[in-house]
DNA sequence: CCTGAAAAGTTGACAACCTGAACCTTTCAT
DNA sequence: ATGAAAGGTTCAGGTTGTCAACTTTTCAGG
């Protein structure tokens, strides 16, 4: 428990097995990043748009709280839901708690694009498909671990 | 060649495990864009630009390669360049074997930058201090495998 | 009850990113 | 020599994103 005065507190150079990782994460989240944009694009849909329609899937949500989860600014939400609101995608009702409040809700036609394109990408991922059942498991505990602390998206 | 609809064309459903791969990835992909982002700001550079930046560390390369390496029209590349080059940046040089080609190639400026960036991530990367060293090395492994096949940005 | 601060959402101005079509220059095959 | 094709740029238009100012609603004190 002595303090070394070294190690635990100090950024230590990153090891070369860090380094990689960092790079194959670079790649990969520039792959699948594409992917999301493209199977987006597919169904007439923004990247951005294609979010925020994800993020109500777990029901309606008020636009600052969408702001937040996107960590973006709300005046940015309240474009993105205009969009979105005008092609029937969603809906803007007031809660009836706080006036002040918009919830935001998809309509039936918002909720099936989303889980269309959700399947969609389960089906696109190509990398995946590279690994065994086993080692996805693996992958996926990784995974877990690794956002544990981070603070998600909420999903 | 025949074609028997073998089960390897034939899209199956995403197993229950591949279905939470996907979603963590997703939530990883937004935490490192975040953080890629963030960390070009603070460096006065947008997530594109550093981009453009990051792919001439390997050395100059035409206008059209940077377009195809970041799957975007060639046309978008120009205002991206124009930008890095008011600010000394990056230069564009004319190839010497073919004159129509506009070589790209970062300033000392524009490599230091590049590279600072890129430890900054190295240093940033929260979710990857949860994981153990050999954890760290099983990781790189499954990403190595999962981007053998894709079609990588070449770095 | 009244007043003022704070919160939710919107609007407007502005910059960057991105696409698609039209265009210019250079290269290359015939 | 001529025409097609390739590399870049320009222009118009749409989406994303920030920031500051504004409206409406809520809420805490006096």
């Amino acid at each position: 428990m002595d303090t070394q005065p070294t190690a635990a507190a100090t950024p230590q150079q990153p090891d070369e097995i860090t380094r990689e990782v960092v790079d194959l994460m670079a790649n990969l989240v520039a792959l699948f990043h594409r992917e999301y944009e493209d199977a987006a694009a597919a169904r007439s849909l923004t990247g951005a748009q294609a979010k925020v329609l994800a993020l109500l899937r777990r029901g309606p949500m008020p636009m600052r709280q969408i702001a937040q989860t996107l960590s973006c600014e709300p005046s940015n939400i309240t474009g993105i839901v205009d969009r979105l609101e005008s092609r029937g995608f969603v809906t803007r009702e007031a809660d009836r708690q706080d006036r002040r409040v918009k919830l935001v809700a998809a309509t039936d036609t918002g909720t099936a694009a989303s889980e269309e394109l959700r399947e969609s990408l389960n089906f696109a991922r190509e990398p995946l498909a590279a690994l065994g059942p086993d080692e996805r498991t693996v992958l996926r505990d990784l995974l877990r671990r690794m956002l544990a602390g981070a603070s998600g998206p909420g999903a």
